[in-house]
DNA sequence: TCAACGTGAGAAAACGTTTTCTCATCATTT
DNA sequence: AAATGATGAGAAAACGTTTTCTCACGTTGA
C-alpha cells in the first residue's frame, strides 16, 4: 500500500535488543519500570542503529505537531526577516519548527497556506507584516489554533506584538538633548502610518509645544526636500534632526553635506530602523533607533508556544522597547 | 493518554452518515465501489461538518510528509528572501509546506535544525546561502532525504542551482554597446568571490583584450573611489561602466554627479542585483542585471519535488539566466 | 509453607488515515 | 430453481509511536 522506508523504527530496535517495542519506548523515555541494566543496553543499541523517533507518529498520538506557521506578506523582508529569525531561534530550543508562508497580499494564496497549515496540524500561527495598521488579507479569527500577530494588525481580542514607537522617539530626543541640541525637528513618513503618528506625538511631547514635525515619503528624496525646506526659509535652522527612518536620514545627511553643513558638528542626525545597509554606509554612519525586531520575533515565538501549551496570555497590544544604536551622525560617544 | 482535540475526524463523518470510516474514505477519495448516491451524500455531509483529513495521519501512512526544509544562513535576506518566496510559491501548489531554518553560520544550530527536520520526516532539504563559493556550516551529504543547493556551495555530485553570472555580464555589455558605448570598464567586488571573477571573465571576453576590470569592496565607498581613480589619471575616461552590484553603482553615480559628469548622457551605468531599494532610489534610477532569484527559488522547489518523488535529476551546477531591468542610468529605452 | 508484594517486561489499544479483503445481497443466466 | 456474477459496504491491518493494563516470576514476611 505504501512506500517502505529505510528509516530505522522502534521495531528494529526492539528486534535488535530482543525485547518488545513497549520496553524500548519505556527505556528510551525513562518511563516505566525496568532493570536499569536493560534500559542502558537498549539505549546503547538504539544509539548504535541510529534510531530517531518518527515525529509524525508522536504528533498523531499527542495531538501536538511541534510545528507553527509563519504567515508573512513582507517579501521584501526589511522587517520580517529579523522577526522570523527571532521566532525560529526561540522555537528551535523547544523542538518546534516553523512553516514559512509568503502570501504577498493575495487572499486566495493566503487561504491555501492557512488550510495547508491547519491540515498539517500546526500548534499555532504567527502573522507578521510590514506595518501595524494594516492586516493580512486573510481572516485568522476562529481558527482551531492560537494566533499571534507581530508587526501587523490583529483582530479585536487577539495578542498583538509591536515595537514601541513612542519609546523610540523618546530615546532619540533624549539623545539629541544629551549632546546639547536645542532646535530639534522631526522629519518623517506619511501621517497615514500609525507608526509615524505615534512617533510624532511622542516627539512633540518630549520636545515641547513648539516642536516641528514634517511628514513626507519614507524616501531619501524626501530627506533632501526636507533639508531644502528647513534651510531655505529665514527661520533659524535646526541643530538636531530626528528622522522617521534611515532612508530619510540618509537623504538628510547627503543634502546637508551638499550644503556644506557638517554632520555631526553643526547638526546631529538620528535615524530609525537600524537598517544596516543604510545606517552603516551613510557618511557619517547613522546613529539610529533599533526596534529590536529579533527580540520581537523571539517574544512572538514564546508567546505562541505559551498559547499552544494552554497557558493563558493577556490579549491586547504589547509594545516592546526600542534601543538606540550609537554611531557617528549624532555626535557624542557611547558614554555620553 | 492524550489531549483530545475538537477537530472533526473521519470517524465523526462516518457516524454522521451512518456508514463505516472505510466507506467515507473511499467516498471522499473517489476510490472503491459504491453507489454514487452514497458517495455524494457522504461528500456533502463531510463538507457540512467541515471535515479536513489530518495530514499527519496520511503522512505516517504514505511515508511522505509533503514538507521540505529550507536551510539558510542569510539572515540579512538580500538573496535568500526572493529565493524563499519562489520556493514557497512553487511548492504550495503541490500541497508542500516549507520549514524555515535560519542557522546564522552556527554549526551546532544547523545540526539541531537538520535533525529536527529529519525527525519530522521532511521529503527533502533545500540549502541556500549568500554566495556560491561558500558552503553552509553543516554536512548535508548522506542524509536519508534528497538535498538541493541554491546559491550556496554543494557537495560533489549534488544538484546546485545558481544564477548565470557570465550571462549577466554579457547582457550588461551588450546593452552598453547597444546605446553606443565604446570605452567600457567593469567596477566590481573582491576577486575572492567566484561570482566577481566569473562576471569579470565574461566581461573581458565580451569587451575585448583591452578590457579594464577593477576589483574592490561591494560598497558605495568603492564606487566613489573607483570614479576618483578612473577620472583622476590622464587616460581617456570611460563612457560606460558595468558595476558588480547596485551599491557600487550607486556610489559611482553619486561620485559622477559630484564631478559634474552626467548620467546617462555622458556615461552609461549598469548595476547588478536589481536590489530595488538601491536601483529605484538612485538618481537616475539604475538599469541593472536581475538574477531572477525568485525563479531560481521556484526551480529549486520543483527540483526537490522531483527528487522527493523519485524522478531522477541530473546532478551538477545548473546556471539560470539573468535578465536586464531597464531604468534610466544607461540611456536608451526598453525598445532600443 | 503460603500469602502478599515488588519487579520486570510484554500485549494491546490508541492517534487518524488508506487500502485490501471479505462478505452479503440482489440480479442475471442457464 | 440453482449457479454465477456484479455491486455495495464493512472489517481489519497498516503506518510508528506511547501508555495502560496484565501477568509471570521471585522475594519477603508471618
Amino acid at each position: 500500500m505504501v512506500a517502505r522506508s529505510n528509516r530505522v523504527t522502534i521495531h528494529d530496535v526492539a528486534k535488535a535488543a530482543g525485547v518488545s517495542v513497549s520496553t524500548v519506548s519505556k527505556a528510551l523515555n525513562d518511563t516505566g519500570r525496568m532493570a536499569s541494566e536493560t534500559r542502558e543496553r537498549i539505549k546503547s543499541i538504539a544509539a548504535d542503529v541510529g534510531f530517531r523517533p518518527n515525529a509524525l507518529a508522536r504528533s498523531l498520538l499527542f495531538n501536538r505537531s511541534f510545528t507553527v506557521g509563519l504567515l508573512t506578506n513582507d517579501t521584501y523582508g526589511r522587517f520580517t526577516l529579523p522577526v522570523m529569525s527571532g521566532i525560529s531561534e526561540a522555537l528551535v530550543d523547544h523542538g518546534v519548527s516553523v512553516f514559512l508562508c509568503a502570501i504577498e497580499d493575495d487572499p486566495a494564496l493566503a487561504k491555501v497556506h492557512v488550510d495547508a497549515m491547519l491540515d498539517k496540524q500546526v500548534d499555532g500561527i504567527i502573522a507578521t507584516g510590514k506595518r501595524i495598521d494594516r492586516s493580512l488579507p486573510v481572516d485568522l479569527a476562529g481558527l482551531p489554533v492560537p494566533v499571534v500577530y507581530a508587526f501587523t494588525e490583529g483582530v479585536p481580542g487577539s495578542v498583538v506584538l509591536t515595537a514601541d514607537d513612542s519609546d523610540g522617539a523618546r530615546l532619540a530626543v533624549e539623545r539629541l538633548r544629551k549632546v546639547g541640541r536645542k532646535r530639534i525637528v522631526h522629519v518623517t513618513g506619511p501621517d497615514s502610518f500609525v507608526s509615524a503618528v505615534e512617533r510624532a506625538d511622542a516627539f512633540r511631547q518630549a520636545v515641547g509645544p513648539d516642536a516641528l514635525v514634517v511628514h513626507g515619503a519614507w524616501t531619501e528624496a524626501w530627506g533632501h526636500e526636507a533639508v531644502a525646506m528647513l534651510w531655505g526659509g529665514d527661520k533659524p535652522t535646526p541643530d538636531g534632526i530626528f528622522c522617521g527612518n534611515d532612508q530619510i536620514a540618509r537623504g538628510v545627511v547627503d543634502a546637508l553635506r551638499e550644503r556644506g553643513v557638517r554632520v555631526p558638528e553643526d547638526v546631529s542626525i538620528i535615524g530609525f530602523d537600524n537598517w544596516e545597509i543604510f545606517a552603516d554606509q551613510t557618511r557619517p554612519a547613522l546613529t539610529t533607533v533599533d526596534m529590536n525586531l529579533k527580540e520581537l520575533g523571539r517574544t512572538a515565538g514564546l508567546t505562541i508556544l505559551d498559547l499552544a501549551e494552554g497557558r493563558t496570555v493577556e490579549p491586547g497590544l504589547r509594545k516592546l522597547p526600542c534601543k538606540l544604536v550609537i554611531r557617528q551622525s549624532c555626535g557624542g560617544n557611547r558614554e555620553i
